[in-house]
DNA sequence: GTAAAGCCGTATAGATGTGTACGATTTTTG
DNA sequence: CAAAAATCGTACACATCTATACGGCTTTAC
């Protein structure tokens, strides 16, 4: 198989897997299951991946570039700095809860080794949090927060913009929001994000 | 067997069923693993319980009656309002980050179904929620805060309280918090929520 | 004290998952 | 075009889980 060949198939193969995960949970996603929805033979997902937890390491690592990529267009904008974190915002929502991350969020939660969880915070949390903090800095200098610090500012962004909302969708109390429905819910957190930091 | 001893045994099932879980995942916790590390027969685990999801059902309803009681406790004490706020901060944190809150969440995001999750959601934030709203509005009353409106404060008070912990304690990457851990972010909590909706 | 009921341990049938193996077919390589 | 490599479909051995069943023992009820 040619190289760029495989490597469409292999996302397909990652995005099959899924969304087989997604209707059957992750006990549910065995990789017989995923070969047959993925019209492969298990074999080839063995060989190709080793066992189900590479598998889906691969895809959480996969996903997480996806992310990064996103975030950091947004970052590279020419934009003043209050509409890039509000742009920010809604692309992290937009993320968060979508149903690949979220279904990636189930799988962590059901992968008793604890392997996925890493991955998925060291792709996600230990890679976007540095990039807010920063931001963060950015806006200080311009004059439009003062918070006590950078680090403590980003915490409480994310914890206002997040709250218990992924959770919530995580455990599927919650249906996917609309990007109408982000997009009010990011207004509303910046607002009570520069009433708790902006300058006196 | 008597009525007492009957639920003494029911509650010492449910609580190996949650440790077994705790260590090997929702999947890994069968019926037969539960039953063998119980010292109980499966035959007894169906006959009182029907299947799996039906005695994790049963352990969440038993674990929220058990949280419901102890935020009660803190809301009926003779205490000030701003007292009970960080009172109640201190239990929730220590509720929801705990192994056994931990584990049902677990269990809920494995659980495809979503049966697990809307029972989470009906014992927990359902039932807890309405109880911040009106503590809200004592604390608006005593002149202690100006919110918009006491939903909105309560969100804003759970967001900034809980933030992502939950989250990465259930993909496990965050170990369970010391009291003192707790007490301090509590602190933090309670100066940032302050700002946020102290009076002008 | 005796009968009835309940629990434990073990066994069972049926279903499913894992990881490997092997021809048949397709695709790549030269 | 021919040889080599890889994939597909199917099959397999082995393990495990679910849900039920039954004899042996203990506990409850009368």
């Amino acid at each position: 198989m040619r190289a760029e060949r495989k490597d469409k198939r292999r996302s397909e193969i990652e995005s099959v897997a899924l969304e087989v995960m997604r209707q059957r949970g992750y006990e549910g996603a065995s990789m017989l299951n995923i070969a047959k929805a993925a019209k492969a033979s298990n074999e080839t997902l063995y060989r190709w991946y080793g066992d189900k937890q590479q598998l889906f390491l691969e895809i959480v690592k996969s996903n997480a570039a996806d992310a990064e990529a996103a975030l950091d267009k947004a970052l590279a904008a020419d934009l003043p700095p209050e509409n890039i974190l509000e742009e920010m915002g809604k692309r992290m929502l937009h993320l968060l809860l979508g149903e690949r991350a979220v279904a990636l969020n189930r799988a962590a939660a059901s992968d008793a080794s604890g392997h996925l969880g890493a991955a998925i915070a060291k792709g996600g949390r230990e890679r976007v949090f540095p990039k807010i903090v920063l931001l963060m800095g950015a806006l200080r200098k311009a004059g439009l927060i003062d918070p006590p610090d950078d680090e403590q500012a980003a915490m409480w962004f994310l914890s206002l913009l997040i709250g218990d909302l992924q959770t919530r969708r995580v455990i599927g109390t919650l249906p996917q929001p609309t990007r109408t429905q982000i997009n009010e819910h990011v207004e509303t957190t910046l607002q009570a994000f520069y009433r708790l930091c902006g300058p006196r």
